[in-house]
DNA sequence: ATAACATAGTGAAATAGATCACGAAGTGTC
DNA sequence: GACACTTCGTGATCTATTTCACTATGTTAT
């Protein structure tokens, strides 16, 4: 098919895809079928093979897919078979916690660059990198080769840390501060929002309430 | 309107408008059409008058919503104008950041109870909580008048989290463990997926690059 | 009090997305 | 090598969501 639009939902079940055939490779499955995926993944088998359908073709008819190669093709699919190079703006609380904790590094996102305007933190150093001024990203971001930008300001400062990441020549922003920003059509951005999904369990807890449900 | 269903889109854009009213709020203003937040938010403004139609009438014609009393009614709405105590199973990397940082609690989600089941995480103290061994969720639970549960295990012993806490009688689950879990019609779960968001923005990214938009 | 204007609420139309159902293409057995 | 069986790929159909366009209801100015 290799089609033109795709939804914005099939990416996101990409993702979905990737992190259980991970887990199956670990368990050491090396075939598996649209039907046996998307009973692991919780979705209807055709979609799965309509998500696939938007990038190629990866199964084998009368077989599967081929567990190793289906993961290959859908990372590559999304461009997550190769390295991105990653500021961050924003060294507080949640900027810390993500400059430490090594789950982007693991899959090839690499931080190489800690930002920040308050100059108590300018210079100080969080998991191996020195906190630079928040003015100097445009520097950086060429020095280091940046592509992508997190933002973990709070949410008064999320605009002014975009402005700075977009004049730096970033392309995409992922936002972790509770504000919306605006941005030009080519710079990509994505937001972050930790409550969302716990405001959704709690609708849903009250919901299956009103129902009834136990 | 006050409908049945209710999409999910809905609620995801619900908890959006939570976070800009709260800015507006901060920054003092006091009334605002659908056309000002529909901007703010990103979205078309019979999307919003649509979504909140979903739950009553909020705005008044000619003048639009008031930013308090919208912001009451949408809370009110997703139920989160009250408390709710929560469990946090697995007491890793992320599950301290998510003890120590204040985020959950300012929005009403208290961390009452910290569990693990490794022995030697149990008994030390995080962020003012004891671990406690898993096991013990059944009776924690009902002692701590618990509702909701966040899994930040590995990804292997995220099921058997999620069964403990089901067990014991939790009605809601926020996941954080990069793996699918099982569970029954009556619990409500939501996946947080921290690498999805990059995922997507690196793929736009890779995307607008064939598009030749700079 | 009336006219001019602004904006929410909502049924209808358009768009997008998910599912079905079937043809195509492979495997394995006798 | 023919036949039975499995499973993918995909056009057609169905369902859900979004957007439009209009009506209802309110405000403000004269």
């Amino acid at each position: 098919m290799k089609s033109a639009h795709i939804p914005r939902a099939t990416i996101q079940r990409l993702a979905v895809y990737v992190q259980v055939l991970e887990n199956l490779l670990q368990e050491g499955e090396s075939v598996i079928s649209s039907d046996g995926l998307a009973k692991a993944c919780g979705v209807n088998p055709s979609q799965i093979r309509k998500d696939l359908a938007y990038f190629g073709e990866f199964g084998v008819r009368g077989v599967g897919y081929y567990v190793q190669d289906l993961l290959t093709a859908i990372k590559q699919s999304l461009g997550i078979d190769r390295t991105w190079n990653v500021a961050l703006v924003g060294v507080g609380n949640l900027g810390r916690a993500l400059l430490r904790h090594g789950i982007f590094r693991r899959r090839g996102f690499i931080l190489v660059g800690a930002f920040d305007c308050d100059p108590f933190k300018i210079g100080e150093e969080v998991a191996g990198l020195e906190v630079v001024c928040s003015r100097r990203l445009k520097e950086k971001v060429h020095e280091l080769n940046i592509e992508i930008g997190i933002i973990t300001t709070p949410p008064e400062r999320a605009q002014r840390a975009a402005n700075y990441l977009i004049e730096a020549g970033v392309r995409g922003i992922v936002n972790f501060a509770p504000a919306r920003i605006s941005v030009p059509e080519n710079v990509a951005v994505e937001y972050v929002d930790l409550m969302h999904h716990i405001f959704s369990v709690a609708f849903n807890i009250s919901l299956n309430q009103s129902k009834g449900l136990s």
